[in-house]
DNA sequence: AGATCTTACAATGTATACAAAATACAGGAG
DNA sequence: CTCCTGTATTTTGTATACATTGTAAGATCT
């Protein structure tokens, strides 16, 4: 485990919360590695706090799915099995289609506004090679296609789809061949919405998450 | 608040799965209403245990959704608007449309003979008026069907579902004019399926789940 | 009267102490 | 050498004590 653990927020939050914030970061940047064990003691300790907000972070991991944990044995990072990202991404197509059309409905001027900004700032960012732009702007892309639907919880659900293959998706991110689809699938989304066309926004929106998952599919396989 | 609250399984379990459990079942029953306080101190006399597996509890609670918190005000049963259910009921019918989807490409003989026979308990069971018969068999059709689509992230979120709006749709079930429509698109869906007719069968879902959206916005309204 | 400050109380947040279970390991019997 | 068993250690589970914060009632001042 790494030991570079550390709390940053000082902010005026309950623990468990800063603590929970901090345990996801460590696992969605991939210091802590699935099947990882996670030991209150140790964490504590390392954290520089008691047992009780640990315990209650962890609790809230499970929530995400982003930890498992067996009674009186203890928590870890949870796995990813390609089958279970396969799961994952039907899901996420699944909501993904609903949120474009809800998106395609209630949309207004000023969220097109938004999203084609996003987009911008997307193509920008392959230009700059900058990994970690390119994923925060990929992840404004979709919000603001999640926040035209309208529907808190499925906003919510998606985000936290999307941050369990989240250490799959930066891979995916790092390898410039796929920005150019990429490009080209968000213009397509954006298109249709701002035509108010559902079917073809549906189409493209269905391809887009098709087209990682065979990427991730691949990716995992070579892996092995 | 109800004052019958009291811990069951004794099993070889930790107490904050009972304490779940347990307040779980009461939120469900509506013996804790939407909107009541989840006091710690509270609840902990009440079912004989101290605050910590209560609060472990209610952070499982909130992951459901059963639960909301703010921190340092405390805990409350989460409450359900109309504009809610319709997010809930959106969400529902988009990964009821999946789950058949899948159900119908990889479902058995043997996963249809449960579909049928749950389908018949079913009918059976709106015919004896018990609302609680009615309620569980009604689960176990649409398990059968979440079953078959042998995804399981997708049954856990379809569960999950069900019971953010549980307390509504019990209400539902008791009218016993909507058993004909019921029974009627529970064989619609088993034909579909049988028949491995995809496109029919997505209707069918789809259908089957607004007509309960409009059922229970109606009776939200009624009770306004 | 109205506003603001004090103060007391109640609830949550956090740490720690103790209990029980799981695990690892050493030693002995077969 | 292997397997079992008992013990020590580690880790989780639970209770409780203490700290902090939010809230509301009442006092004080203007």
């Amino acid at each position: 485990m790494t030991d570079k653990l550390e709390l940053n927020m000082n902010a005026y939050l309950p623990l468990r919360d800063v603590v929970f914030h901090t345990l996801r970061e460590a696992i969605l940047k991939g210091e802590l590695k699935p099947g990882e064990r996670l030991m209150e003691l140790q964490l504590a300790a390392k954290l520089g706090v008691s047992r009780t907000p640990i315990r209650e972070a962890i609790r809230m991991l499970e929530q995400e799915g982003l930890a498992v944990t067996i009674p009186r044995k203890g928590a870890e990072v949870a796995k990813m099995t390609e089958k279970g990202m396969e799961d994952v991404l039907q899901i996420r197509r699944a909501l993904d289609e609903l949120a474009v059309q809800l998106a395609c409905d209630k949309m207004d001027a000023e969220g097109l506004k938004e999203l084609r900004f996003a987009m911008k700032e997307f193509e920008d960012a392959t230009r700059s090679g900058e990994v970690k732009r390119v994923a925060q702007a990929d992840v404004a892309f979709h919000d603001a296609i999640y926040a035209a639907a309208d529907n808190p919880k499925l906003m919510t659900l998606l985000n936290n789809l999307r941050e369990q293959m989240y250490r799959y998706r930066v891979e995916y991110l790092k390898d410039a061949n796929s920005y150019e689809a990429l490009i080209a699938e968000h213009q397509k989304i954006f298109h249709c919405l701002k035509e108010r066309d559902k079917e073809r926004v549906v189409r493209a929106s269905s391809e887009h998450v098709v087209n990682q998952e065979n990427f991730m599919k691949n990716m995992i396989r070579e892996q092995e």
